[in-house]
DNA sequence: CCTCAGGTAAGAG
DNA sequence: CTCTTACCTGAG
């Protein structure tokens, strides 16, 4: 029995927009479209669906370990702590961030468990988002547990050890095979090594995690930002990086020098800035790279 | 057939 | 510390 429809009344504003994109826009894999507005995902053992009603949200789990309203509830971040973060944003005296803000009402930072979202992101190097859902899938599929509906759950880091650089090179990974293998022989025997991620300061957990293999300051501060509730990681990507030099004018602005304003112009939730940045940039701005037109 | 991608690591300056 | 390049694979 898959259950019933449940109300997920949420105290936050949403949108379907907000909503779709918080799903699918690259924070997680994990979700997949059954229509335009509904939705099903995995999150540990269990299988969530989630259907947008005349501007309500509704909600079932199932599998062997169905997920829990409170806990839904903080994986969507509907929860009061959401709005004060927006009003936080400088979007008073940021216009760009204003027209983000308001393309994307209700867009928010996941809360997932942090040991999945290390792997997806290990995956993620040079990688576009259906190119990385499917190498997600093929590692749940021959790794995870089989939760129903033809979905199957993250496997751990120590079975995850199992897996040869020759296995995983004939899942399609390519260069990011050792970084795969590297990081499981690591966290594999250290089964805390994330966990303990949770308790340090931001600084202090991107530096640790960027001590495995295939762990850069992109893909630290993704993990730290999606899975580690760092809301103060900005991760800086090729979108970010287009809309800090479009649309603010950081022309021959260094990383590092972006990092920094990121930090002192955004606050405490640069994440959640990042994210309606990066959303607006990849939608709303179509310049694509000139095809040469060579003569 | 050729280029490049939602990054990282290694080596050079 | 900044800059360049190779790395797998597959999409355009």
């Amino acid at each position: 029995m898959t259950g019933r429809w449940r109300s997920l009344c949420q105290r936050g504003e949403l949108s379907l927009v907000g909503l779709r994109e918080t799903l699918l826009g690259g924070q997680s894999f994990s979700w997949s479209a059954e229509s335009e507005n509904q939705w099903t995902g995995v999150i540990e053992q269990s299988i969530v669906q989630l259907r947008w009603v005349d501007g309500n949200l509704k909600w079932k789990s199932s599998g062997p370990n169905p997920i829990g309203e409170d806990r839904l509830r903080h994986y969507l971040w509907l929860e009061d702590t959401y709005e004060s973060a927006v009003d936080a944003l400088p979007w008073r005296s940021d216009p760009c961030l204003c027209r983000a803000i308001q393309n994307f009402p209700g867009l928010r930072i996941l809360r997932q468990p942090i040991d999945e979202t290390l792997l997806v992101f290990l995956l993620s190097s040079a990688k576009s988002i259906p190119q990385i859902k499917k190498l997600r899938e093929k590692i749940h599929y021959l790794l995870g547990d089989h939760l129903g509906m033809n979905q199957y759950a993250f496997p751990g880091w120590k079975k995850l050890q199992s897996l040869s650089e020759m296995n995983a090179r004939n899942l399609g990974l390519g260069y990011r095979a050792k970084y795969l293998v590297g990081t499981a022989e690591i966290i594999g025997p250290n089964p805390n090594f994330l966990d303990d991620l949770l308790s340090l300061s931001y600084l202090e957990a991107k530096n640790k995690l960027m001590e495995l293999p295939g762990v850069g300051p992109k893909v630290a501060d993704c993990v730290l930002l999606f899975g580690g509730e760092k809301q103060e990681a900005f991760p800086i990507d090729t979108w970010i990086l287009q809309s800090l030099q479009k649309q603010y004018g950081m022309k021959d602005w260094k990383i590092s020098q972006m990092d920094e304003f990121a930090r002192i112009h955004f606050g405490t939730h640069a994440g959640l800035a990042q994210q309606f940045l990066f959303s607006y940039q990849r939608h709303f701005d179509k310049e694509k790279r000139q095809r040469r037109t060579k003569v």
